[in-house]
RNA sequence: CGGGGCGUGGCUCAGCCUGGCUAGAGCGCCUGGUUCGGGACCAGGAGGUCGGUGGUUCGAAUCCACUCGCCCCGACCA
């Protein structure tokens, strides 16, 4: 396409609203302009770059047998009332009213719809298994939009859903998706690792996230070099490790003393010179209106996600002042589990065979010594806490790492969580009705845009993988008043064109910094530069990404860039 | 929803504390000219209800109240 008639509105300057890198740069490169908060349009570049990655998601989709349908965005409340997601969703699920007052929401995820069709359709063992996705708007109310394009209120997802007799058939589905899902991002150029996930409120058994390491991301991954173990830091579990100081060895009785003013774990380590890891850390949480006391080694960190799942309550919440108070008789700082008959205890097994620790005494400004788990209360042992940077890999005994990333991809196996609800059954060959059991994979397609950018970047802009930038090579002529310039770079756009090259002439009246600035801004990934070298028959072929630029005869360029896109 | 910050030509910002000239700068834009290998130069020009409403005042971009919007941190999060 011919620059001078396009609109492509590059900006020097950083707009002041932009943090993150590829939020800046998509404004920068006229990619995207913000609506609204969390709301974006995207102009002809973005468009361009995302219709490359659905493209390449289609062709990947479509090669593990997958069925490509477009879903209605605009959905009644009936469906997800059936799902139990139109309460369970809460504010998050953008709600509106039809003029006859009826309930209608706009589609966050399409279990529902895709179960719906399912069930009024579906009858035999016969036809299943079934793979069905599309590409489509999601909406969602986030309560805070952040970050250019990674986090917003709509956008692109494209949503599969398996349906399956039964669990090697999701098993096997589920492997497709995995696979495609690797080959999606392969072909994106991306650099991503998979990780376990925890599957949260959607219920199901296995779930793995498709993560791209950046600081502007907002999941945490724990990582072992060593051995390869990766897992989204919910879920992630680490080796037990010694206590900085082995404990007193004994069958000793708890021994209250006098800790005054000394609250916190650090506090109470100073005061009593011994390290985090002898005490006891006591929490408390109120998880289905009732109370819990769970224990955590004194370093160590609680994971919500881990105890929401074991309490069967993610919506659960830390016990008030008030409350600590009434169960306990002391306040927060002073809590232990040494006599604690009100409520279940839950420890984290980091406290499994450790001795006279130290720990709360449920009397103000008072702490127990030594405090034994399992002789001196009674707990139930799970694994409760958050692994942290440079705790032991459970399977290899390296060192983990902790990452900050962004989730392109996410796909789990649902189980029967929406075909049960829903009512989805089907005669087996038995002729007997069984529920298939389903799974359901999304990818987030403007998040490979902006993980491409947040990847692969520098300061003067974007450097985006070939296969999604939204155009492959630019020609510049240095100079386009100079008519032999010009013609030569028209001549090598058209021979591009030919070679089936998405190409960009540059034949704007402008000086050629400016040329060069814009194309290094908007990232395509190589540049025709005709210039004075034209004399002797010569251009410049220059890699955006490494600045190598190459002297060519005029009439090879195009086939070496050809070449190189390969 | 809690905390913080910011709203002044298309973009980046100054002016506000301490009210008073015609509301400014750089970039961008338009016209003409000179230029042409990393965001040129000269000359001329267009473009702003200072987010909105109300108040204080002889007088408000500036002070006060309310309100809307955007960004960041937290809470939340298929």
């Amino acid at each position: 396409m011919i620059w001078s008639k396009l609109f492509i509105p590059t900006l020097r300057e950083n707009p002041a609203e932009a943090e993150v890198p590829s939020h800046q740069l998509l404004l920068r490169a006229g990619y995207i302009r913000q609506l609204s908060a969390g709301i974006y349009s995207y102009l002809f570049l973005a468009q361009r770059s995302l219709l490359k990655i659905t493209q390449i998601v289609r062709q990947e989709m479509d090669a593990i047998g997958a069925q490509e349908m477009l879903l209605p965005a605009l959905n009644p409340a009936e469906v997800w009332q059936e799902s139990g997601r139109w309460d369970i969703m809460g504010d998050n699920l953008f709600k509106l009213k039809d003029r006859f007052g009826r309930d209608l929401c706009l589609g966050m995820t399409h279990e529902e719809v895709m179960t719906t069709i399912a069930r009024g359709e579906l009858r035999s063992y016969k036809q299943l298994p079934q793979i069905w996705y599309q590409i489509q708007t999601k909406f969602r109310d986030e309560p805070r939009p952040k970050s250019g394009l990674l986090r917003v209120r709509q956008f692109i997802m494209k949503d599969s859903y398996t349906f399956d007799m039964d669990a090697a058939g999701l098993d096997a589905a589920y492997d497709k998706h995995y696979q495609a899902y690797c080959r999606i991002f392969d072909r994106c150029g991306l650099e991503y690792m998979v990780v376990e996930a925890h599957s949260g409120a959607m219920g199901g058994s296995q779930s793995h996230e498709f993560m791209v390491a950046s600081d502007a991301g907002e999941d945490f991954v724990a990582v072992c070099p060593g051995c390869g173990y990766a897992a989204n830091l919910e879920k992630a579990v680490a080796a037990p490790q010694p206590p900085a100081l082995a404990d007193p060895e004994g069958d000793r009785a708890p021994e209250e003393f006098h800790t005054p003013g000394r609250k916190t774990i650090a506090e109470v380590a100073e005061f009593t010179g011994l390290p985090e890891s002898s005490q006891m850390k006591s929490l408390v949480l109120v998880a289905d209106g009732k109370p819990v006391l769970v224990m955590l080694r004194g370093d160590h960190q609680l994971s919500e996600a881990k105890f929401g799942m074991i309490a069967n309550d993610p919506e659960f919440r830390p016990a008030q002042a008030d409350e600590i108070q009434a169960w306990f008789g002391a306040a927060a700082g002073s809590l232990g589990p040494v006599g604690v008959k009100n409520m279940p205890i839950l420890a984290d097994r980091a406290l499994e065979g450790r001795r006279n620790m130290i720990a709360g005494a449920n009397k103000d400004d008072h702490h127990l010594r030594h405090v034994t788990p399992g002789e001196d209360f009674r707990a139930e042992f799970h694994d409760l806490r958050q692994v942290a940077e440079g705790d032991v890999c459970g399977k290899c005994g390296g060192t983990l790492d902790v990452r900050k990333t962004v989730e392109v991809g996410h796909i789990f196996k649902l189980g029967y969580k929406y075909s049960e609800s829903m009512g989805l059954r089907v005669l087996n060959a038995d002729g007997k009705e069984v529920t298939p059991i389903m799974g359901s994979y999304g990818i987030g397609i403007e998040r490979i845009l902006c993980a491409a950018i947040e990847l692969f970047h520098d300061k003067d802009g974007m450097i985006l993988p070939a296969a999604i930038a939204p155009f492959q090579v630019v020609i510049t002529p240095a100079n386009n008043s100079d008519g032999a310039q010009a013609e030569a770079a028209r001549g090598i756009y058209q021979q591009c064109l030919a070679l089936g090259i998405d190409a960009l002439l540059d034949d704007r009246d402008e000086r050629p910094g400016v040329k060069f600035k814009d194309a290094d801004l908007i990232g395509v990934p190589w540049r025709i530069v005709v210039g004075k070298k034209l004399a002797s028959g010569m251009v410049e072929l220059v890699d955006r990404k490494t600045r190598q630029a190459t002297d060519v005869a005029v009439g090879e360029a195009p086939a070496l860039v050809k070449q190189r896109l390969r």
